[in-house]
DNA sequence: CTCCCTTTCTTGTGATTCGCAAGTAAGTGT
DNA sequence: ACACTTACTTGCGAATCACAAGAAAGGGAG
């Protein structure tokens, strides 16, 4: 049904320079000071044609030379450099209890944020976007912030822009894109949570990801969910429904024939917070004080406890961990990925969660794929779903085939 | 380290031509038979454009005019076609006992076919490709076989045509497209079995296949291999290890901690032909005479049993087909894949396959990606592998960044 | 049979783009 | 001061596509 590179394969002269100066873009938002003979290089362009890209994007604003490079014997480069104060967006980050609203720069840094209960109904939850909107436009330079991108849990088919499903009752089909720009006037950009974060991660979580090929990005919370890049692009599926790691069955339960979702044996059962916190209780672990919190904070304390050695704890950290090296180790096999990037409240543990999902992956040194894999916990800090949200208004600008950038 | 979609997304006016042509190959391929019209229709170029591709396609003797379409009322369309006689290829598919070699056409049709047994040595069987070659280079019209496609089990570097790690000893870092080229003059591709096969399946399984944003192609046999095609291209993952389907655990064995390659609980384990005889003999089914074939001539004849009511066979049958299932949906939890399909001797009992696969199917009306999910057995009939081998060396022609096709 | 209408195919023009190469700019080193 | 190196700019030719005008080839009405 759906897919980000279009199917169509079909080419015409006016797309040229729209992908080239994608290419560009996407280079100076990697590493950040270029000179155009560098870019040059870098693209494999003459430069001819990215003096005349430069000189067009500089004329936009995107763009703005920032001093000499040294000299290595002739004459010096001109540093160019992403301009990030002239093109904002707000970003919108929807979650069960809080909607987080920031302001940032267009390759995701957070200019300044706030947090909001989340409103019961999602109309409510538009009508607060919208405020915020107006209400922030007013505070920088006028026409600055030039979308809005939306992240949201659960079912989100980000080429319409429209919540199918969400992870919250109500959030059914709707059209959260065609309202947002009715009433603000500016482009929105609607994508799920994780697939976001992964993309974030892939874009600047460190330079050794800037080559990836396959990266997974495994989010750990009330559930296990999974976003995919391939080749610096999400991978959403036919239905939009990639990335489901949760639903994998890693431990066959005879007894749920028939029912493999919510299968006592699949990941998410195995190895989300909720799971983690429960076994935490069954292996004897101090119960938490009721009401103490939501399952995340509560995994938090359990990391605690088993970085400071406690028996029970460190069990139970070590059990989630296999299961999630058993998903994750599915899906490497599955798709051959070199990065895997995990987040979520249980990543505090780092050192027992790793050891524990390395186990899962096969010994030997003859296995290229996993020899090889980068096994990595979030690298933006719990901001990536924040700071890819900021970054989808201007999505199209880096996109490969990109056909946006239109004067 | 691999994709097939160059990551370098720069574009150059000459490409253009290039990357149109492709798309208007891959629609006659398609439907056979298609004017200029309704090519300009379909691919959405202007009909100028068209005819002038195809007046070079024309000229290079690809295409051919045949014959007029039915007048609508205005002047009638010429039907253009593929010209199937004037561009063959060998393709050969070396197996572990036999070595299969056919020439055929660009799109996959064979011609006429001879197998071999395999030689002892990758040296000898590549001697044994080019004399097939020569031989039957001159039955033909000469310089009418354009290339060689060769498709090996195992880990096949497709990029620069080596073998990395067949599934035979001595198949190890075999040089097989330099090697070739050098003896035959010829262009050489190389690609994994399963994985040719799944584009195959893709390029000519059907026309409800043309339109797959993800298929996932199964292939059970001594192992359980899996080939990904992803818009239309082959996914290869990162070291072009992509599709271990059968390396999945899905059964979890405590027992095996730490190796969980060859687990007991992965699906290789549990729904590979081997598993199924033993589970067969397991369950007290008649313990075929000892020397009678190989482990696919002998879940054939448990799949005649099952289907004849044989007790013992069709359970063995049934909890195969429930750890393919749970693999298979797995994976399509994972990819959100549109279509799945099946090939190997187990689906002689495809009935009973089928519906032991989707017993492993979230049952609910809820979940767009399994309720449409096409599941079928290969329309190919087991040429699947060869009818890709032939057309791998035109893959150039058809690809959708193609930059083969120079004058 | 002729004329008009429809649809298909061809061909010329203008616009966009890139690479190449010549030229200019701005440093270093002798 | 002069040669040398590297960075950047600009004009030209080549390739391509969309658009539009025109030619070709059929049907149908009178």
């Amino acid at each position: 049904m759906y897919s980000l590179r279009s199917r169509k394969s079909i080419l015409r002269p006016g797309q040229i320079r729209n992908a080239n100066r994608a290419a560009v873009l996407q280079l100076l938002r990697q590493r950040h000071l270029l000179s155009r003979a560098e870019l040059a290089r870098r693209t494999g362009l003459s430069e001819g044609t990215i003096s005349r890209i430069a000189a067009g994007l500089i004329e936009r604003g995107l763009l703005v030379e920032e001093g000499a490079e040294n000299s290595t014997g002739g004459r010096p480069g001109i540093r160019l450099r992403l301009d990030q104060s002239r093109f904002l967006s707000l970003g919108v980050d929807v979650r069960s209890w809080e909607t987080r609203i920031a302001v940032g720069s267009l390759s995701g840094r957070i200019l300044e944020s706030q947090s909001f209960r989340t409103p019961e109904t999602p109309e409510a939850t538009l009508d607060l976007i919208a405020t915020q909107f107006k209400e922030n436009r007013n505070r920088f330079r006028p026409g600055a912030i030039q979308g809005v991108g939306l992240t949201v849990r659960g079912l989100v088919d980000s080429v319409n822009g429209v919540v199918e499903l969400g992870a919250d009752p109500g959030w059914i089909r709707i059209a959260a894109r065609a309202e947002l720009e009715k009433r603000l006037g500016v482009p929105v950009s609607v994508e799920n949570d994780v697939r976001a974060a992964a993309l974030a991660e892939a874009g600047h979580g460190g330079a050794d990801l800037h080559a990836s090929h396959c990266l997974l990005f495994v989010k750990v919370g009330e559930g296990v969910g999974m976003g995919l890049v391939l080749d610096g692009g999400i991978y959403r599926g036919s239905h939009m429904a990639a990335g489901e790691i949760g639903q994998m069955v890693v431990r066959d339960a005879a007894a749920a024939k028939g029912r493999p979702h919510d299968n006592p044996g699949c990941v998410e059962q195995l190895a989300s917070n909720p799971a983690t916190c429960e076994r935490f209780t069954r292996l004897g672990g101090r119960r938490p004080r009721a009401g103490s919190g939501d399952s995340a904070a509560q995994v938090k304390r359990i990391c605690q406890a088993a970085l400071d050695g406690e028996k029970a704890a460190r069990s139970a950290i070590a059990e989630t961990a296999r299961y999630l090296g058993l998903g994750i180790a599915n899906a490497v096999w599955l798709l051959d990925a070199d990065v895997v990037v995990v987040d979520g409240a249980i990543t505090e543990a780092w050192q027992l969660l790793s050891a524990g999902i390395r186990e899962q992956f096969p010994a030997g040194e003859e296995f290229p794929n996993f020899r090889r894999l980068i096994l990595r916990q979030s690298s933006l800090a719990g901001e990536a779903t924040m700071s890819a949200a900021l970054g989808l208004p201007f999505a199209a600008l880096f996109a490969e085939g990109a056909s946006g950038a239109h004067s």
